[in-house]
DNA sequence: GCCTTAAACGTAGGCCCCTCCGTTTCACTC
DNA sequence: GAGTGAAACGGAGGGGCCTACGTTTAAGGC
């Protein structure tokens, strides 16, 4: 696993660059709990005392400083899920995971939308935090299927936009309570090993055509 | 069943908004195909040769006005899940309609945003075109669990969320098949009774609460 | 400490979003 | 067919999005 692949290449920002990128980030940070993935991109730079146009430099894109925002937690919630691999049955551990990302993802505005542009834009740009968490669920998912407990079919991409449709609402008991329900609803599905499946019976899709990776 | 509920109470329009108001839609069903959800309002405005404010003042979101435009081929759909619900058995119903779903939104841009936005600015407004989807899903969900061939927990609602989460990409044999695979893992964790469960065994959500409605 | 240069910066401007408010137009009555 | 009120309309403006382009500044060599 290499998740931080071609990341010592990178050159060091020069001393303005670093200061100003940390300072947009911090003001995102402040702004995006109330105003979501629809906050000002221009009040995050005059609260982070730059222009517009440096912010775009650093995130050419909203989602890219959404993602920016969420990255270091992201990527150690997918660390958790390293270890819920190596601590728990496969079953287990994809489990409890997609409980916690599905509680995670439904208290951080925004991150819905941003993972969704993330995966519409191309995988090919390898939008880091995005991919993150599609090897995370990669690797749950490949364990509990390697133990039977999973389809091998379904891949973490396709859970995760589907989980995130429930993300954008209000942190509200009922959308939490949709949350769960939709996590459990993925998990249900994945458990449901083909043979003991009743898509058979189903108008069939035209193909199984899996795309490659 | 009664879909159109209050719909007879409402004035006819005069005639010049009447006129207005269909070149707007025209403007939009052209625009749409290309630019997807994320089209000019103010192009939409010039195509249909009214000012902007016209085109707020009857479609006052952008997802009304794309929602408005799926509506007629959205009812129609929601009819054949009536029929089919009459005409199969209940299990067979869902999965044909959830793929005919699934195929449907995928290659309509802009109405996987349309039904999420509906869905979070509260189902109180009862945008229609989203409700007629999700009381068609209902109703499916409904037989089949009367039938013993679907868990009775999960909402419509709750589905489409999950499903519309992959309508916004580009429609590629790549992401057809995504949207089939998603289809498929909703429709097996739909058909995954309570005690067949493997849920148990995770980390539990805090309660089953279930929201009214 | 100066010089150079690539990197980083801000200003300005075109376009779009959305709303306020004064004006026009339809539909209905007499 | 003239009058009237409500319904519908468009212009204009403040604010956000995003880019082009000319200017400033940090970092490294001498």
């Amino acid at each position: 696993m290499e998740r931080t692949t071609a990341r010592a290449a990178v050159k060091p920002l020069r001393a303005d660059a670093r200061r100003n990128r940390d300072q947009l980030l911090a003001a995102a940070i402040a702004l995006l709990p109330q105003k979501g993935s629809q906050l000002s991109l221009e009040a995050v730079a005059r609260r982070a005392g730059v222009s517009i146009a440096t912010l775009y430099r650093h995130f050419p894109t909203r989602e890219a400083l959404i993602l920016a925002v969420h990255h270091q937690e992201m990527t150690s919630l997918a660390d958790e899920a390293g270890e819920l691999a190596a601590t728990l049955p496969a079953e287990q551990a994809l489990q409890r995971w997609l409980h916690r990302l599905g509680r995670y993802g439904s208290t951080r505005p925004g991150l819905g939308d941003a993972f969704r542009t993330a995966a519409l834009t191309g995988e090919e740009l390898l939008e880091e935090t995005y991919q993150v968490t599609v090897q995370a669920l990669d690797l749950l998912i490949a364990g509990a299927a390697a133990a039977g407990h999973a389809r091998p079919d379904v891949r973490g991409g396709d859970v995760l936009l589907a989980l995130c449709g429930v993300w954008d609402l209000p942190d509200t008991p009922a959308s939490r309570a949709q949350t769960d329900r939709v996590v459990g609803l993925l998990l249900d599905g994945l458990a449901t090993l083909p043979g003991s499946s009743s898509r058979e019976t189903g108008e069939a899709p035209t193909g199984s055509y899996l795309p490659p990776r």
